[in-house]
This record gives C-alpha cells, sequence and structure tokens, in this order.
DNA sequence: ATTTTTATCGGGAACGTTCCCGAAATCAGT
DNA sequence: ACTGATTTCGGGAACGTTCCCGATAAAAAT
C-alpha cells in the first residue's frame, strides 16, 4: 500500500484554484499566468510534490518502461550489455524491466507475458539456448511490440537486430592463427540452432579453405556456451589423438574450459597448442595464459539495441534494421607470436 | 502508445452486463453466479484479455514493484545476489526494477529518487563506495519504505541488513594461513567508510593478536575494491622490503591484482607467499594459481535480502533485522598446505 | 400470504492525472 | 462604446480498475 502521496488536487484546494491550473503549472504549459504558476511551483516545492507516475501512465497509456530478456544475467557479457541497454534508456527516460530465461525456452514465454503484463512499450531479447520455436517472439510482433533482438538472434525473422560480424570475426582469428604457424586448428562450436554458432563456424571454414589448408572435420565439435561443455568437448577432442596446434572455441567461456583441460595434460599453451576464444570478457586477461580472443563492443551492442528499439518506439512503421558491430581481434599470451 | 486491449468494459459491453460483475468474475470473487462467471471467463479467455496493470495499480494504489540500488551491475557478486533477489520477487508476484549508482554518491541519490518517482513498495539497497553521507537512505525511513541493506551498510543506521561474518570470515582464513605456517601476513583492506573493510581488517588483527604474533601496521594498506587498486598497492607493498609470507586481500579483485603483481615480479605463489581473497567470485577458480577464499552465499544474501524486505512490506511494523550469513572457506591452490 | 433472508447484479464514486471545451475577463482595434 | 481577439482559468469527462452500497428477484421463514 503506497503512501498517501501529495496531489494535484490538494495543492489546488491549497491555493483555492482548480487541478487543471495546477496541472498546467506542473507541465509548464501555456495558458497560464506566470504569476499563478510561481505560487503553484512554489508550493509544489515546498511540499515535495511529485506527479503520480502510475496516473499518468494510465491516463497517457504510456508506461515509459521498456522490457529486456537475457538468457542469464550473471554471464558478464549480458551485465555489460544490459549496462548499455539501460545507460541509454534512462536517458530517454524510460525505466528498464530485466527478466532472465535462465536458457529455457518455457521461463523464456514467461518473461514474455510478464512483460507484456506489466505493458512495455518494447522489448529487447536474446533468445535462450534451448529456443528453438519462437512463437512468443511473432505473437510480440503480432502485437506491434517494438522489438530487437541482439547477440543471439532468430534468423529467419524480420526484426531489428544487432549482432557483431560473426562470420568475419572468426574468419580474422583463425587467419591469424595460420598466420603465426598453426596448420591444424581445431573448432569447438556452440549448439547449431544458435545462428552465431553457425556464422563463426563458417568463418573458420572458410578460412581454411581460403588459405589452402584442409579441413578436418574430426576436429570440429560441438559444445554449448559454457565452461563446462568446452572442459568436456576438449577432452574429447585429445581422446581423438589427431594432430592439433590451435584450438579455437565459439566463446571465452567454452575457452576456460580448453585451457584448464590443456593445462590439466600438461600441454603447453602456445607452444604446443594455441587457444583463442570470441567476446572477450572480463575473465579473458586473467586467465593464466591470458587468452587471445575477438573482441566484442559489448556495451556498444546494448547500447545500439536500446537506440534501435527507442527508433521503433518513435516511428512504429519504421524497417527492421540489422545492426551489425564491429570486432577486434585481442592478441594475448595463449597465441603463439 | 499502449496498443488499445480488451477492457473489462468491452467485456461488460459484449455480454450485456455491468463491468463489476465482470470484475468480480475475473478475481474470482464471490456475488456471482457461476453461470454467469463462466460466461465471462470464456469470453475472456477466448478475447486474450489481461488486466490492465496500471489501472490495477492506480485503483490499490500498489505498484507490485520493488527497487534495487547496487554499486555496480557487472560485478558478479552483485549479479549473482540480484539473480536472488529477482527470483525470490518474482515468486512474490512482485517486479524488479535495477538501477546502477557506478560507485558515485550523487548517482546513488538519483537513483532514489527514480525508484520513489516509480512509485516502488521497497527498497534494496549496496551503497556506493563513495557514500559517506546517507541522508538520501535517511529519506526513505522518514517516508516509510521498506528498506534492506546489503553487503555494503551503513553501521550507524537502523534498519534490515544482510551480510555475512565478515570479522570471523577473515579471522577464519587468517587462522588458516597461520596454520599452514605464514607468520607475516600482510593485509590489503578496503575503504575505512565501509563497515565490512573494518570488519575484515579487526578479524585479520584479532586473529594475529590471539595467535601470539607481531602486528606490523606497516604491512596493512588501504585499496578499494578493484583489482587495480590491487595492483597498485601490491606494488607499495613490494617497495617496502618488509618480511611477508602471504597476502589476505579485502576481496577477489583485489587479490587478483595481487597476484597479477606478484607473478610479474616472478614471486612464487604459493610457496614464497600465499595470497587469500574474499567472496569467491567466479573467478576465483579460474586464475592461476586458483585463489584460496573466503566464501560467501552470494545467490542466499540476495534472497534473504528480498525476503527480508517483503516482510517489512507485508508488516510495515516489523523491527528491523540483522541477518548474518556464514562463510566458509574455499582452499586452492593460492595458498600453501 | 407476508415478511425476512440470500444470491446476484448494476450504478456510481474513487484512484491521480490529462485534455477538451467553454466561460470570464482583459485587451486591442474600430 | 461596441466588436473581436487574447489570456487565463474551471468544469467535467476520460484512462481501466475496484469497491461500496443499494436494487431486484428468488428462496426461505414466519
Amino acid at each position: 500500500m503506497r503512501k498517501r502521496n501529495l496531489t494535484i488536487n490538494d495543492i489546488a484546494k491549497a491555493l483555492n484554484i482548480s487541478k487543471s491550473t495546477v496541472s498546467r503549472a506542473i507541465r509548464n504549459k501555456h495558458d497560464i499566468n506566470p504569476l499563478t504558476k510561481k505560487r503553484i511551483l512554489e508550493y509544489a516545492d515546498e511540499h515535495d510534490f511529485h506527479p503520480d507516475i502510475v496516473a499518468q501512465s494510465l491516463r497517457s497509456r504510456s508506461t515509459k518502461t521498456i522490457g529486456v530478456i537475457v538468457p542469464a544475467y550473471h554471464i558478464p557479457f549480458y551485465s555489460n550489455a544490459i549496462c548499455g541497454i539501460q545507460d541509454f534508456a534512462m536517458k530517454m527516460g524510460y525505466n528498464v524491466m530485466i527478466c532472465h530465461s535462465n536458457e529455457q525456452y518455457e521461463i523464456e514465454i514467461k518473461n514474455v507475458d510478464a512483460l507484456l503484463a506489466a505493458n512495455v512499450e518494447g522489448i529487447i531479447i536474446s533468445v535462450a539456448r534451448d529456443t528453438e520455436k519462437n512463437e512468443h517472439i511473432r505473437k510480440l510482433k503480432r502485437l506491434g511490440i517494438p522489438l530487437v533482438l541482439f547477440n543471439r538472434v532468430i534468423e529467419d525473422f524480420k526484426a531489428a537486430k544487432v549482432v557483431v560480424n560473426d562470420y568475419y570475426g572468426a574468419k580474422n582469428m583463425i587467419n591469424y592463427l595460420i598466420n603465426t604457424g598453426c596448420k591444424n586448428i581445431a573448432h569447438i562450436s556452440g549448439p547449431n540452432n544458435i545462428l552465431l554458432s553457425n556464422n563463426r563456424k563458417a568463418g573458420y571454414f572458410d578460412a581454411l579453405t581460403e588459405a589452402g589448408l584442409l579441413i578436418n572435420e574430426d576436429i570440429v565439435l560441438e559444445a554449448d556456451f559454457t565452461m563446462e561443455s568446452g572442459i568436456n568437448t576438449t577432452q574429447k577432442l585429445l581422446e581423438k589423438n589427431e594432430k592439433i596446434d590451435a584450438i579455437f572455441a565459439v566463446c571465452d567461456a567454452v575457452a576456460f574450459g580448453v585451457i584448464k583441460v590443456l593445462k590439466q595434460n600438461r600441454i603447453k599453451i602456445p607452444e604446443e597448442i594455441s587457444v583463442a576464444g570470441f567476446t572477450n570478457e572480463p575473465m579473458a586477461e586473467l586467465v593464466e595464459p591470458s587468452l587471445t580472443t575477438v573482441k566484442q563492443p559489448i556495451y556498444e551492442i546494448g547500447e545500439t539495441a536500446s537506440k534501435l528499439l527507442f527508433a521503433q518506439i518513435n516511428d512504429p512503421d519504421l524497417p527492421p534494421e540489422l545492426c551489425v558491430l564491429d570486432t577486434t581481434i585481442e592478441v594475448r599470451e595463449s597465441t603463439r607470436q
């Protein structure tokens, strides 16, 4: 139960004027005598008046709130991207409501409903690992809710999207590895229902092909985006006894798993095997050896997603824009020079 | 501008009954004929009716929203604690509005005002590093807003609080270090305007005293909670050329800085110097050597804060409760056996 | 058959705001 | 002094819901 706050009616009564006039004064409208306005504002200031945002929302039919759904909150990539989203939203005078799906499709559906129930004016979403269907996303589109997908996007779906150039990022990294003398580069990919996994994998293949290197499908394994899966997959990879001089992981978390297993097996990084990741999480420079990785502009990704969303909110007929941000290669100790 | 949704008035008109009756049916109240109720619910279901949460908020004077303020979003401790807060709040049917102060007092004040403007029914806050004054917190109390402080709390202020046993956590860790043969244990503390810094420092001092070891104030330096400050402080510490066989850092981030500098100086961890931290961030097991640290139940801290807040929301006259959670020692490679 | 109870429903105010429209009152122009 | 424009303000409806209270009709009690 909210405490009873001062309302424009109270002010109106106290100053013996109408609430319409008070409203005009507060919202700095014309149609008002500068003197009465001053009188009202002084009174309001003195008594710490704040217009009730709920009543405003009801009347204006606008909640000034946007929603965000991410797979997991505590993954550094997402908490940093959320920063970018939120900072820009605040500049626009909007609040942000954040949900996490915990990588589960069912929860993601519930999140969507929760945000709809809260009457958000737009939604930014990065889909869960499990999300194969996307009826809940199409529903948003049907309802005409402004929508932006980022990072993990849905391929055959028309909507505003923010991604990085996964293909070229991966390709550049493989080229770099090749330039440092690696010839047998393994790849631990992400789930192939996620677009970015396939794009990065394609970059890997094409870089090898263009360099005239043989492709060995035996050293391309699939993991998800966790360190645990990186550990398991690396163990499987080593058991194959293939000749390997580098491992390119779909993301940093997986690369951390790779490093862990290689060190356990006393394999020297990068002398025997170079390791490269993708994202540049804060941890990347702390692990030993520090991780060479494809650096994503994480904060900007969130910020851009926010910008695209507000562009839609302000002009609902805007055609969906695909925004591809550039990556750079951050060379550290885990790859040979 | 929200899209025009179906309202109870629409249903009333369509079924030729009054909106009061529709409202009763939706909210599953008595005073209604089971048959009409069925008719209404079927119609509502068929047309995908959802009561307008904003109108409900206005009428009930309850927003079903709580606010959270943390120093920085992307610090793993906070993103995990927020998970605990949010999960419990959702169980209670509440939304969560999250702000970050970016460790700045002025922004924290703005955050408080933003949450008040949003009519949150309670606030959970971990104060910024810079926060020396606390007028904005007292204001919340004056306004009668349910309030819970966590992690970084204000000492001389009556309010519900959730902390860990910083004193004993530190003391236990120092005892452990002593047991492994360390005699000259340095401490890099946190800012002394933050209570937990002082408690951990006190645990450090008392453990040394009780073990009959000499206290050397020269090897007790102050940092803030960042890795950078850990780096700088460790360098200063080494320049003193004091005899040191262990460093206990106020938090993991600082400990990571310590490790970095020691490695740069080719000082062997833990053979020459043991290193211990506090918190058990995810990174702690990834650094090399992995970090021995005082493990906090991070998710539970958030969950508990949430529970205390809802206890207050449900009973505003509840006396403020201090909740102290236990820590354990997580032994890894950075300390000798 | 009359009164009392019970079940079911509708009318209307209220939450705090914005906005449309019209009423005064002041002012300028003839 | 009379018209017309302009400034300033108030009344009241509306946003979508909940809730109090009274009305009606059916059921039960006398």
